[in-house]
DNA sequence: GTGAATGACTGAAACGTTTAAGCTATCTTG
DNA sequence: CAAGATAGCTTAAACGTTTCAGTCATTCAC
């Protein structure tokens, strides 16, 4: 009467239009050797005539690999982030591979939620992107048998079973520092992550803050803990700080920031409120986000090999899938770049240097 | 000997360990009504103490749904498709589904590998941004039985099995040029997608040339064809374009840009030549992704609701697998709004504006 | 010409779920 | 009190794979 309800067609039906066992249609999909030609190509053309597609479901579940690996970052839309995952989505398609991707919004409830439905999904990984998946939910589930291998980036989780791929923020820290210090600028501050809840745990938080200090003290400035205050790692966050520090009795000359977005914001205050950037004021950034080359005063920053870093995590984490004795976990770190611009370049004479305060708009 | 080698818990252990059946447990876990509470604390208590967690893959291949969207996107790195996926994936988590991520990196074939991995990973519903899965793949798999829901956004697909979400270029085009003629600007010129290849079939791209021609047309000017000239949908693209209309004997004094990562290329490049911005060229861009605000010179561009699009595809979809009789595929169009901000104003006396060339640094 | 080795293939169990159908004891109803 | 309904549970078959242990010819070594 009506069409026959086709299903879709499994290996069973490959096997029946190509007159042999499942077994063989499943040895010819996996490439086994030991098909002979003959029957691969009756096998083969079956396929291609029913458009069979074997379901990585089953395959899973059988196998027990997802060929799937997860990632939680705490904001997709931060462009460090954005282009890290990239790269290690890339990498990943590249190894046959795929990656769920679960924005967790700055939040720990998220984050929670996101790491159990990946491992219900029984991904063959995590990657942690920021610090919205706290450590007790990792002692928890790491502990489990046969757990996904865990590599975390931005948080220096204190657990050796997990890798960690840092960047080395205190050394850039001391850099940026040292070249405000070289430009002249005299009363730097600094603003970071938040002190606390989300993002106060990440590894740059802390070791640019140790970076910043001690390359001060090294030049024999005391540090006021007043003139490290704490933003959120977004660029609304930048302002409210930037705000904060220029209502001080004594305004900063410069400003070291814990990244780009919050720089952006913060460059923005500054110009609103009728600084001269980079005369009034230096700001150094962290991360050279594409946005940070192309901002009203190209920033100085600091770069980090962001390519680089997916791809070294889709590498590592494919090795200890594949074999987590031969491959422990690693703790790796990642150098950053100075990349100076305009925002902090008030001694070599910059064409532009003198007339930015024109640029204050709005 | 040695430990007992754990297994995962499973529902059979759960069974054993709560002394009932694994369809009890079965029924507790999905929240069946029928399990009175005395059982039902009992299984509760022996999920608890195993730590069991539902393995999703053996879940999906048993019910036939993966819970699981995949999105192919020509690159996530567009801030304006990162705000998308953003907000459809927040979604899909608020409502217990994962979003797996595919970036084909602007090219055909990796959108032809994503699009058969996410069918044979039997996601749910796939989403396409952008135009790199072509729709011969479309018809190909459509067409068998069972296949998941599509919606695209950013090509109209032209199957009425595919669900469109839209953005009214053509209105927009027409409400960007017309503000270009009106700030009295008389030779307008526009960069759009490339003209083959991976973006030449965006809706996009043939919406705004029609908008942008046929106001013109309107006001009187006639249209000279050099004066479009094709970009690649990136900041490079946007540069190498304005390169070539400034290289013109009749070089324009406006420009209309099809999205703002080529705008913001194109400005720097204006400014590179020593051009004032607005006075000496307007350019009006396209999505306002949060660097327009930030350029420079604050890019005027059209306004797309991405937040909303993300939840209005995620809601969609669900609706789409949940019931596809019930909840056909859609032709949706979401309206753009004209943000004037410097780059384009040149009537208003606006502070910054004769000054602005100073600008232009390195 | 026997036994072993090889080549080509198959049967069936298993992976962890869901779910339809069945079963038993108790409760209702007339 | 018989017949039916219901509550509370279990059995077992699927879902689409992979894979291990066979099977059955054929070939090979001696």
């Amino acid at each position: 009467m009506d069409a026959p309800k086709a299903r879709k067609p499994t290996v069973k039906s490959v096997a029946i239009e190509a007159g042999v066992s499942i077994a063989t249609v499943s040895a010819v999909v996996n490439g086994a050797t030991w098909v002979p030609e003959g029957t691969r190509l009756r096998v083969e053309a079956a396929v291609q005539r029913l458009g069979y597609r074997p379901n990585r479901l089953a395959r899973g579940l059988k196998t027990n690999q997802s060929y799937t690996v997860g990632v939680i970052v705490s904001d997709i839309t931060n462009p460090f982030f954005t282009e890290i995952v990239r790269s290690l989505g890339l990498t990943l398609n590249r190894l046959d591979r795929n990656l769920v991707l679960c924005d967790s919004d700055h939040q720990f409830e998220l984050g929670r939620k996101n790491f159990m439905m990946l491992l219900e999904k029984q991904v063959d990984g995590i990657v942690l992107i920021g610090d919205t998946v706290k450590d007790e939910l990792l002692a928890e589930h790491i502990a489990a048998t046969g757990s996904a291998p865990v590599i975390a980036i931005e948080r220096d989780y204190d657990r050796p079973d997990v890798s960690r791929f840092l960047v080395d923020a205190r050394r850039g820290a001391r850099e940026a520092t040292r070249h405000l210090l070289e430009q002249g600028y005299e009363r730097l501050a600094m603003i970071s992550g938040p002190s606390e809840g989300p993002g106060s745990t990440t590894f740059s938080r802390t070791e640019t803050i140790e970076g910043f200090t001690s390359e001060l003290l090294a030049w024999g400035f005391d540090v006021d803990p007043k003139m490290i205050v704490a933003g959120n790692y977004r660029y609304d966050g930048g302002r409210e700080a930037m705000e904060i520090l220029l209502g001080r009795t004594h305004a900063p000359d410069a400003v070291f920031v814990d990244n780009d977005l919050m720089a952006l914001g913060a460059m923005q205050v500054a110009r609103e409120h009728g600084l001269l950037i980079p005369k009034d004021l230096g700001i150094v950034g962290f991360d050279d986000i594409p946005g940070a080359a192309l901002a009203s005063i190209p920033l100085t920053t600091l770069s980090v090999p962001r390519v680089e870093i997916g791809e070294a995590i889709a590498n590592h984490l494919l090795d200890r899938i594949a074999d987590p004795e031969t491959c422990p976990p690693v703790r790796r770190f990642f150098k950053t770049r100075l990349v100076v611009r305009m925002s902090s370049t008030r001694l070599q004479d910059h064409p532009a240097k003198s007339q930015s305060s024109i640029l204050k708009q709005e």
